[in-house]
DNA sequence: ATCTATTCATAAGT
DNA sequence: TACTTATGAATAGAT
């Protein structure tokens, strides 16, 4: 196509290389976007000349990124380098460790157990019996922690007011003493407690201990 | 080009234009190659059908991966870096998701407990409850199936051993039937469960609904 | 796929 | 570098 046939092999004249250089470049860019156009097609090129400047095509609405990323998925080359790799398997490793605790928490809460044999049942039990007993453990900590606390509270309560002795602090009114507000709230914030965190706090025998 | 003009815009007529991509393809890649042989270029094509399938060319002697190396310095594109940024960005994510879950499962476990205020304890006490009632009713049900297999197969036993009529089919010694070593062997099973599973088949008065 | 009438791309000339 | 134009290449539509 010209007004000879040329043979498809170097150019060796520079300035002829050149010239071809860079018309058939803009034939290359015109063609691929035609047919990203006419055939609705994901297009890429990228052209360096031997001088190094670089051209680009990418056909609209694509990323260049997104068609790598196809690029990478589909024809199985490493173009991503070392770190990338390893980004990627990273991200898999923690996928995964995140779907077997998604699964375990699931079964904790007693989601999804139909499927489990015994076997798997036995060791859910047991984790369930551990969990509620250091939990009770925890609950009857914060209980003495919280007898504790009133007493004291209690007991400077008596030392601010001799003339108070009976221990139904919290039924008597006035007085003025702003440990009584102090008290009531923790009262208040004992009664939203559930029930094992209240039975202690709430006996009346507070006081045997001293 | 062609026995016709054609305008350049989505080509309609599907047929048609898996035709004409596959033509211009071709012709695109040709021209891919010849650049790169008449001019010294370093050329990449890639480009994907709108149906996924992908193609693509590089320049011989040249690797895709250093000249999208010269695309990111040239470009000033971030490429890789985007993509290392998101990459890293999703990391952190799913450590999070990870690192929250992995602690209410300790939690669960009753495992790092003491830093929990009461409120925590009362939700983690609900889940744990919730845990351990929806694990007794698959329990129960599973006890209720054993118990139906149990009673299944022993009424088979007495089919076809009319003569052994007393319950304790299990204590007697003999007799020469199989379905000994497989009641035998499903009792063994049984004994392996956790107490509650256990309780139920082991009564002797397994026979009582018959 | 193959054919072929047309249009298009472009080599060489200016 | 840009324009011109003769020529060969690419390809649209038909088979």
């Amino acid at each position: 196509m010209g007004r000879g046939k040329i043979e498809i092999k170097r150019i060796e004249n520079s300035s002829n290389r050149q010239v071809t250089y860079s018309k058939r470049r803009n034939g290359l860019m015109k063609k691929a976007k035609e047919i990203s156009v006419l055939c609705d097609a994901h297009v890429s090129v990228i052209i360096f000349a031997s001088s190094g400047k670089m051209h680009e095509f990418c056909s609209p609405s694509t990323k260049l990124v997104d068609m790598l990323d196809q690029y990478h998925k589909l024809s199985g080359k490493r173009l991503w380098d070392a770190k990338h790799e390893h980004l990627d398997n990273e991200i898999n490793r923690i996928k995964k460790e995140n779907d077997s605790m998604q699964i375990e928490l699931r079964h904790l809460k007693g989601e999804d157990i139909t499927t489990l044999n015994y076997k798997e049942l036995m060791v859910l039990e047991e984790a369930l019996e551990n969990g509620i007993s250091a939990l009770k453990s925890k609950q009857n900590e914060m209980i003495e922690d919280e007898n504790q606390n009133l007493q004291f509270k209690l007991r400077q309560l008596h030392l601010d007011n001799p003339m108070n002795h009976d221990n139904h602090v919290m039924q008597s009114q006035g007085g003025g003493v702003v440990y009584h507000h102090q008290i009531a709230a923790d009262y208040e914030a004992a009664a939203q407690m559930p029930f094992s965190f209240r039975v202690q706090p709430m006996q009346p025998n507070l006081q045997e201990r001293f």
